[in-house]
Parts: C-alpha cells; structure tokens; sequence
DNA sequence: GCTATTGTTCGAAAATTATCGAACTATCAA
DNA sequence: TTGATAGTTCGATAATTTTCGAACAATAGC
C-alpha cells in the first residue's frame, strides 16, 4: 500500500501518548504487540470490521507508539520500545506490567 | 459543600488513569499538584471559567489521581501520590519527569 | 489480465467529551 | 441575616472520537 507518518522521537507527545493507550482496544492491540513481538493487522484482529480496526492503529502509529510496514499484501507491526524507553523511561512497561482488563466486545 | 467519590485503589483502571492524564489542562494540574503538594481549586486555576475547571478536577478525582476535602468555603486538592504508587508503580513519576509543554488558553 | 487478500480511506451517523453561563449550595465573617 | 467567596451542578451547544459499510489501492498468484 503506501508509506506511514511515523513520528520521530523528539515529536512523541506525552498526552497523545497516553490518550492512545487509555482505549481499551488499543492497550489490547499494544499487549499483544509486547507479547507477540510483531504481528499482522488481521492477527491483531479485535472482533471489528477493518475500518475501526484500522482506525486504532492510525491512533497509535501517530501517537508513535508502533512501528508498521508493508509486508507483502499485509502490513506488520511492531512496538517502538526503544524510541518510547527514550522518550519516555519506563512508561511502556509500566502499562504493560498493569493487570489486564477485560476487553469488551 | 459535600463529600466526593474517590475510588478505593482496588477500583483505579489503568485506561481512566491514562485517560485524564491525556488532556493538557489536566496535566498542568497534575504537575502544579506535585510541586506544591497541595492546592485549592481556585489556585490551580488554568484560566478557564469555575464549571470548566470543576469538570477536570472531576475527570481527575473519579480517575483516582486526586484527593479532594473540604476546607472552609474552598476545596483542597492533592495527589494521591501512594496510591497511585501502589496500583502502578513508577507511573506518576514518569509522567512528572516528561518536558512539559504548553497548555493552551 | 483476473481474482483473492489485506488494509486504507471516505462519508455519515452515533456516542463521548469539552465548554461555558446561569443557578445553586455551603461556609465564613461581619 | 446579609454579603462575599469557593466551587458544584445543570443544561445546552460545540467539538472530538468512535463506529461501520462501501469504495478504493496495492500486492500476490494463477
């Protein structure tokens, strides 16, 4: 498909970092991420159609929390751990060491 | 005036945290609060109108970041600093120790 | 070329949140 | 009791987000 905004380090925004992850959808997304390593859109798939799936991903790409490129037909993802443990020390896993909450359907 | 609701920590959610944090007034608050220890609404005042400001230290308060009694006509604010500790550990400080940036007015 | 697969983008509708003035409540002080 | 001060609540409007289907774009394989 076509190229990604990916913030750089120095534009991360702390509110828009937090504002992505305070969705319930996206910290899932962002927790499967942590485990997973990396991972397809489909395979992160949230029980919505593509679109709102799409729109999330959106949120966090810009927010500069994941990384995506193309891969074939598929776009992979993956966290920017080392950029956020930059910008922000300590934040990541902090919010990935939190318990996890239900994820509503 | 009356008594507040502050959720017990058993009831703190990581995404209502992430999510008042997440707004730029809300922030300033946060940070003033941590660096005078306490406050009263009146001088944690971001230039807006009372019922703007009261509806943040609501978002705030029900999140569970902040304490709020009464003392005489005027409310006295401050961070639950421990309880926060406690439930996500590290996670106030981050925030606290992130370049501040400009709030709108 | 055609077809299937993967996601994005668009547009509109629904839901949430923010904003502010006005009315209100509670406390203190004279 | 009157007045002043501090902040909440209400109600309405504005602004932002979320959600989803439909149309689209890009790649891969036949």
């Amino acid at each position: 498909m076509r190229q990604f905004r990916h913030p750089a380090p120095s534009e991360i925004q702390l509110e828009s970092v937090l504002y992505a992850l305070s969705d319930p959808m996206r910290l899932s997304i962002v927790r499967q991420l942590a485990r997973e390593g990396e991972a397809t859109c489909a395979a992160l798939d949230g029980g919505r159609p593509k679109s709102s799936m799409s729109h999330h991903f959106r949120i966090l790409r810009e927010a500069g929390i994941i990384k995506t490129r193309n891969s074939g037909t598929s776009h992979m993802n993956e966290l920017r751990r080392q950029d956020l443990e930059n910008v922000f020390p300590g934040l990541l896993s902090i919010v990935l060491k939190a318990p996890e909450t239900e994820v509503a359907r």
